[in-house]
DNA sequence: ACCTGAACACCGTTCAAGT
DNA sequence: ACCTGAACACCGTTCAAGT
């Protein structure tokens, strides 16, 4: 009945067992859905038993928390690549910046809501978290201000058109993650070039235009999604 | 040991069970949280066992989606009775509509999260909430329409304006019942307040100006925010 | 120092039995 | 026709006991 102790048991400590719950949950949300994410099929996943991982974490949200600062890295690096490449002028960057965010919302709907849903886990308790949070909102507030500075802003109250920009571009993440957009006939594949629309229309609109009147009436900004960047 | 019958022991049939589930959880949301909403619990305040709940709907979810039809018919209350007083002018009833839906999800954060968020019930099993949704939008749609088609709207492309309006306002709301606001540091108070002047911020920039330059520099729209409505 | 495994209180859901 | 109450599988969390 009783196999001999030859077989290979996995060991009895995991090593790093917090960083594989970590995975194992963000795994888990990309599957099941962020609210189904469960501490002890996360166990389950990292093979250790049900108590295991209040080890590592004192209890559930302290787990999100962690999953959420890991997603959040790996937003804020998606966000840095597509800065690297974008050019100096302010509103371009803000734009670029606004589309990086869009895009990996769009790719990676379970994490983004880990990441702005304060539900899951509680306040600000993850200060890595919020460091990468602040560096992500930096770089727009720095592009706007810059914008601002250079009198590019059509309207004078840039606090304003900050939280205007926020909101826009949350509001279109949020309506992709909520299941609004089959309501709204627009189809997954769509989704990515409205983003782009989306804010051109927005810089369009906060950017001061170059004379009252063009003569030659060209385009200054916004219309129609061509391909760029 | 025993009591005499003579107590008045609840009635074994509750009669409007299934409404006073409904009215349970949606109190039970208000004070606990939109996720925190339980069978359980809200069969205890109905004062009926654990079991009772599922004579009346078939799960959770479809409780959660009654929950979901009875806090949207409220809002749509909110927002028909803002109508009434609107003014004619379409991009004013936009902005009405608007700003009754903000107020409404400002002060009923969890009502609102359950309307929004579809990972509480499931997709559109409701009818009832699919055709107050449905009211809803058709009244902003409808705003916007007219004033493209009197040549209002600057921008060319009614549906991407139609597209921007909606992330505009959802975004603000979703930002306020997420819990973006104090790192925004905007409290509670002032949020209407701003709600109004983004309102007002969008219908500037999405409106044609009268003339490039007024001469008389009386403000057209947009500004900040003066008490209205 | 880290993990197991049994335990507890809780939840969603089912179902025979009561009224 | 509607509700009770026991039951089952699941979850978060704790804790003595193992390695």
């Amino acid at each position: 009945m009783s196999l001999p102790e030859i077989s290979p048991r996995r060991p009895y400590h995991h090593g790093k067992l917090k960083q594989a719950l970590v995975e194992a949950a963000l795994a888990l949300a990309e599957q099941a859905g962020a609210e189904n994410v469960t501490v002890r099929e996360a166990a389950r996943r990292a093979g250790v038993s049900p108590g295991a991982p209040f080890r590592h974490f004192p209890d559930r949200e302290s787990l999100m928390a962690a999953v959420a600062a890991e997603a959040q890295r790996r937003l804020r690096a998606e966000i840095d690549g597509a800065l690297g490449e974008a050019p100096k002028d302010p509103l371009a960057r803000f734009r670029a910046v606004g589309l990086a965010y869009l895009r990996w919302a769009l790719r990676n709907p379970a994490h983004f809501q880990i990441i702005s849903t304060h539900d899951l886990f509680d306040h600000e308790r993850s200060e890595v978290l919020s460091q990468d949070n602040a560096k992500i909102i930096g770089m727009t507030e720095a592009a706007l201000a810059e914008a601002a500075a250079a009198g590019l802003l059509a309207h004078p109250d840039l606090r304003l058109v900050r939280l205007a920009g926020r909101a826009l571009v949350y509001g279109f993440a949020r309506m992709a993650i909520d299941g609004h957009f089959p309501r709204w006939n627009i189809t997954p594949e769509e989704a990515p070039r409205l983003a782009e629309a989306l804010l051109d229309l927005f810089v369009g609109a906060i950017a001061k235009k170059p004379s009252p009147v063009a003569e030659d009436g060209s385009p200054i900004a916004g219309g129609s999604s061509r391909s760029s960047a």
